[in-house]
DNA sequence: CCACCACCCTAGAACAGTTCCAAAGATGGA
DNA sequence: TCCATCTTTGGAACTGTTCTAGGGTGGTGG
């Protein structure tokens, strides 16, 4: 639940070909590897994996039909402190994305929420990163610490 | 609820100090102008508002105590769908902001949540723009429809 | 091999934010 | 003024998430 640094071991865009350095890294980092847990990140490794918590538990649930929904946010919101899964809200729920390794966007279908990765220079998102998307909207979200809250610290 | 074109009256930063023409422009729409509507849509003026809607709602209860919750939802849905609100999500509660004359991005604290509007010309932030925030974090989102919803549509 | 203890899992309750609903009230045109 | 229409209201319902209390489990020391 903390300490070790969070060193990026994968090196940007991998593909979905490797399935287990996510629980090879948490083993290593002295997670207790229950089949709950495994088949929870299993179901988060991909490419362009960007599932909300029950959709998590639904495919989790195909393949250990007794976990519990309560367990997926449990091992979601650890997966996301110990840094192996970045969080974002999508309509008002959350989303988890295990592409934490390198710095990305996400390029959203506003009618089938459809989310992909996308890796632009500026933030006018260049043709060739489109993926025949009619781009509608950017929003972009800046989050820091405001002097108030850096003084009080 | 439709039609009229969304014609950007305001041009850029316009400053506080008009604390009317939101309103204008929703009578000339024919939008019934009652009492309740005034007070939310004048809680929604000014510069740097990013108001939650319980926030809305206690903000027109001081002047207007018995309006309601249900009024307050209402009205900036429907505000929104006029196009005189922008609706954002930052943790998992939506926020409005009124000023969709300018394109612009939201600096936010992770802290106390404080929310400034901010232009910058790349998604780097230039300094002039950090309002003295120390940036922890940069979330970009493009909106867009996939090339299967625009087939099926 | 066993016992123990810290950690983990579970179901369900609780909670927050938002939307829905039916009834009552207000509004403006004929 | 009357009436059809639109608006408001309180509360119920709903969704997504977190909390809680109790039972279960893994793995370490003996």
């Amino acid at each position: 639940m903390e300490s070790t640094p969070l060193v990026a071991v994968g090196c940007g865009r991998t593909g979905g070909l490797t399935l287990t350095p996510l629980i090879d890294r948490l083993r290593d980092r002295g997670w207790r590897l229950t089949a709950q847990r495994r088949v929870i990140a299993e179901t988060m490794t991909g490419e362009h994996v960007h599932l909300a918590a029950d959709e998590v538990f639904e495919r989790a649930r195909t393949v250990l039909p007794e976990v519990s929904l309560a367990t997926v946010y449990n091992t979601l919101n650890e997966l996301v402190s110990l840094g192996e899964l970045r969080e974002f809200t999508h309509e008002g729920r959350k989303r988890y994305d295990p592409n934490v390794a390198d710095r990305h966007h996400h390029l959203v279908c506003v009618a089938c929420g459809r989310t992909l990765d996308v890796h632009p220079d500026d933030p006018g998102l260049p043709a060739d990163q489109r993926h025949g998307f009619e781009l509608l909207d950017v929003e972009v979200t800046f989050r820091g610490r405001c002097p108030d809250c850096t003084a009080a610290a």
